[in-house]
DNA sequence: GTCTATAGCCAGATAGAC
DNA sequence: GTCTATCTGGCTATAGAC
């Protein structure tokens, strides 16, 4: 086999087995298991495990971080913004959702691990959003909010229901089936519940 | 020293080990060192680390469920409910904010810790809730809505901030001390939020 | 590039003196 | 109950043959 079809198997079962078990929980044997390959090539291509998990890290932001940001510069009406936001982001990550607890879960053990993947990777995003939202409270399409709070909101109602789902899960007493179809729901009561808040009717 | 002190010594720095590290990351001569004791007492009250484990987890979820169930379950104007359940679960996290991250974390790492320490933990709490959403909205006070998307948004308002508080941090580019004013400002806005959203003014 | 075998270390757990 | 010393297993990493 060549090469690269070894180096890129290797980081699809080493990204599988860490998203899941986490950097800690995660064994060599496991992920070379998963690649159909011995535990020495992962040495021989990755040459640690803390290596290897810096290149499946730097993969799941690269993948995440982008989405959140261009959303958020687009240049389209707020409305229309945030529906789009919370649509894409919640199908995205109903299909990853492994994705934000890696990366949270990680970012939360090693605070380093910021000063090596993130580099200004939202750039001014958040001042955009800023100005919008005054020029609209302005002419009285929504009342007043600030802006820093509103993106905490909306990322929170996007996110966190993958995030708890264990919890939420015990809360309201759902299956797997019950459960999604409540995320298939919330990609449009997401956006209905945050533009109810805050437009003028 | 007598028993009682020590064993309670021991669950203190192995909560303070446990949630900082997670249980894989977790040492025991570490939560030893902190509890200015040797490592073979660890094994001598609590036999091993699994067990060890179990017990900071056990107290962790006791600590934090019922605070979650008693405001829903409170016989109150809805939205004082929310006003009352926002400010002070956001005051409470923001004292002891590995708490949510740390239940999340391992129930996402071990789901079978959820058959062990959960026990009907929420009750009827999210019937309850259904019933006076039906109530307000057929006298319309307040819009229809899902109770169960509403329990959903009002947790990850009030929680995911801390959960993500790594990554907010940097999109928003601010400090420890100015992110500590956002979650004060939190206690407010996330009643004031929810209530716009679903009130018919 | 790929394998087997093994070095070397570290962490959980225990034996046994006091 | 508390300590020191030690066992044991498992894991990362490497040496070395092919």
């Amino acid at each position: 086999m060549s090469e690269i079809d070894t180096e890129q198997k290797i980081l699809e079962a080493a990204t599988e087995v860490f998203q899941t078990k986490g950097m800690d929980g995660a064994r060599m044997q496991e992920i070379a298991d998963k690649a159909n390959i011995n535990k020495a090539m992962l040495h021989y291509y990755y040459r640690s495990k803390q290596k290897l998990f810096e290149a499946v890290f730097k993969t799941a932001v690269s993948v995440l971080a982008p989405k959140l940001r261009k959303i958020i510069e687009k240049d389209e009406p707020l409305f229309d913004k945030i529906r789009n936001f919370t649509h894409n982001y919640i199908s995205f990550i109903s299909k990853h959702s492994y994705l934000p607890k890696f990366i949270i879960q990680e970012l939360n053990r090693n605070p380093a691990l910021i000063q090596t993947t993130f580099n200004k990777e939202f750039g001014d995003a958040p001042e955009k959003l800023k100005f919008q939202l005054k020029s609209l409270a302005q002419i009285g399409v929504i009342r007043p909010i600030e802006p820093e709070q509103l993106l905490i909101d909306i990322i929170s109602l996007s996110i966190f229901p993958f995030i708890g789902k264990p919890i939420i899960q015990i809360a309201l007493d759902k299956d797997n089936v019950g459960y999604q179809k409540l995320m298939e729901e919330r990609k449009t009561h997401v956006a209905d519940f945050v533009i109810n808040s805050i437009k003028i009717s």
